[in-house]
DNA sequence: TTGAAAGCGCTACCAA
DNA sequence: TTGGTAGCGCTTTCAA
């Protein structure tokens, strides 16, 4: 393990002069800032990071922060592909990645009392889920700590956010049952309020039934479960028999949809269409095979890392929202022939939106 | 955040002093030692772990190490819950996980190539799934870096290893369908070999089947995913039509054979039994509902932290293989009525074998 | 543009 | 049982 003053004697320099040099720092002059670099790859030099935190008081960790229920939603994993996808294009730029699964207790209790946000501090912390109260998030944002949220976003607030294009999803996959399939009276299924993807979603809904004159019509439920689904679905289906088609807000209460039709004696999708959101993996497999929209999860991941980046080194100031975008996979459930599934995959594409 | 100095001057003695209390280390009178430990609550004192190590070169960080294509395997993912119960175990006691996942290419290279064994390295290396070659454990284990395995194990090694209890899994499961259902011609739908847990499962398998004098059918596959077991199992009933009941390796491939009974027309569990192994989340959805061999996978991430922590503090010296307890989970594949699904939970059990 | 040196806060060795 | 202190390797300020 080579140290900077090894380099700084090899060279007949000193160590401060390396350090800037490594670290493109200005007040070297070009012609050493070209030897230092040779001889630190010649000996692969790797810096000693737990100097440079006790120098600096920053580590080089990313903290990802998820609530504990949520880390692993045994009905929509999402948040692993998320970290996944964070993991894979932050190790390459000299940052590791924690994660922290954090309690009700300690969502109330605030970061200041997590022994994570001590020194050396993490140089980010991505807050992933709609579940990391607003509270909990600007105690975060004032620790002067890059913070970034995923799937989850702050109205009166700049933090940075990357999300998913939900309502662009909702959107189309609703267009896709009124214009494709020419239903009229197509119901929505969803959860409860206040989760930033839930909201988003219902909108595209709504606004793709309003835009083509059709009448809204949605069902909530306490929950997003194939059981609240089903529950859900049954009873639009009692209330409301002229309904050819829903709208799931996730994949879990699409297949509760499904489940519903069965035990009504309907069937999917000759006698009711369903789309769902999210595109679980077992989406594929549910009979009919679920017509859904997919969510760039690892996508979603590495472009929090590029935010990350920017922010850390100070490229990009202006403070945005991320949008990932989705894409329909059309299965059978909405009553195409399941031939038809692949659509060109445009999930790796992105835009940025400067916020207000 | 008050330093190990503050507190010295406070209480008026050195720092070492205090650092020896603080660390449990001998040499420090009892009454000294209470009134540092009492200070330090009263001051939160928390040590700055960059400091920390840079004298120790060690971090207080723990690699959780998995193969990158199977983090988040889609079709039974295991490694995240194994991830978030060492987390929730590890963070009381001031340590952090780190989430690394590795391409085939840096398993090639082997562990010394990569950045996060560099100075200051890993309190603790956990090397998850049964893809991370022997080749790069071996030179891991040789870094002087507690190592573990998870879902892993070398059989000519001392290493320790949390394991499920596979064998007794897939026994139990075999044995409840000659025992409850009578069957007798069981075949067994099974992956690639080399996997550890694959080739326990088989193992509990074979064993209760000549134990109970009948013959083993083996049907071993590419891959254990759907679209295989579905393939495997089709082929077993055109060879073998005698067969009235399958035992599958893992639920992917047990969802398979249910579909490839419906493609043949019979019915599950009337003219076919199938069971799983896993139950994953999904498994208590497909219809007929799965009976399956639970695997407490949270557990087997507490498991893990805490072998690791005794190895740490050196309270453990013996290496062990420490077995999680599966259980069977009755649904109604096998041909019960889907009534009987709880079976008492002794997941968290958990038998320790001082290895040889 | 470069160098010297003062820390960062802790551990661990050596003396007392 | 205690204290003094020399690093650990880096960043950064101040002088040259």
């Amino acid at each position: 393990m080579s140290t900077l003053r090894e380099l700084a004697e090899r060279l007949g320099v000193s160590v401060a002069t390396v350090s800037r040099a490594l670290n493109d720092k200005p007040g070297v002059g070009a012609e050493t800032r070209r030897r230092v670099l040779e001889l630190a790859q010649e000996l692969k030099y790797q810096p000693n990071l737990a100097a440079r935190s006790l120098a600096t008081s920053r580590t080089q960790n990313v903290l990802f922060i998820v609530h504990r229920r949520h880390f692993m939603d045994t009905k929509d994993p999402f948040y692993p592909y998320i970290m996944q996808g964070l993991e894979e294009a932050l190790a390459g730029e000299g940052y590791s990645v924690i994660l922290v699964t954090i309690s009700d207790s300690q969502l109330e209790a605030g970061p200041t009392a997590m022994s994570v946000f001590r020194e050396p501090r993490p140089s980010a912390i991505v807050l992933a889920g709609p579940d990391i109260s607003s509270s909990f998030i600007l105690a975060t944002a004032t620790l002067d700590i890059k913070t970034i949220l995923v799937d989850n976003a702050l109205s009166k607030s700049s933090l940075p956010a990357v999300l998913q294009d939900n309502q662009e999803g909702c959107r189309a996959a609703t267009h896709h049952l009124i214009d494709v399939h020419g239903h009229e009276n197509i119901a929505l299924l969803r959860g409860p309020n206040g989760w930033i993807s839930s909201e988003e979603r219902t909108a595209g809904y709504v606004l793709e039934m309003t835009s083509a004159g059709l009448q809204p019509i949605i069902y909530s439920a306490a929950d997003t479960t194939i059981e609240t689904g089903q529950e859900a679905a049954l009873h639009a289906l009692q209330t409301r028999p002229e309904t050819t088609a829903f709208v799931a807000i996730n994949d879990a209460m699409a297949i509760g949809a499904i489940r519903a039709a069965r035990e009504m004696g309907l069937n999917v999708p000759e006698d009711l269409a369903v789309v769902g959101f999210d595109n679980i993996s077992w989406s594929g497999y549910t009979d009919p095979p679920l017509t859904t929209v997919s969510v760039p999860m690892r996508d979603m991941g590495r472009m929090t890392a590029r935010v990350l980046l920017d922010r850390i080194n100070g490229t990009l100031s202006t403070s945005t929202r991320t949008i990932a975008a989705t894409d329909l996979v059309v299965r059978a459930s909405c009553g195409c022939s399941e031939s038809s599934e692949s659509i060109p995959d445009r999930a790796a594409d992105e835009k940025k939106i400067p916020e207000k």
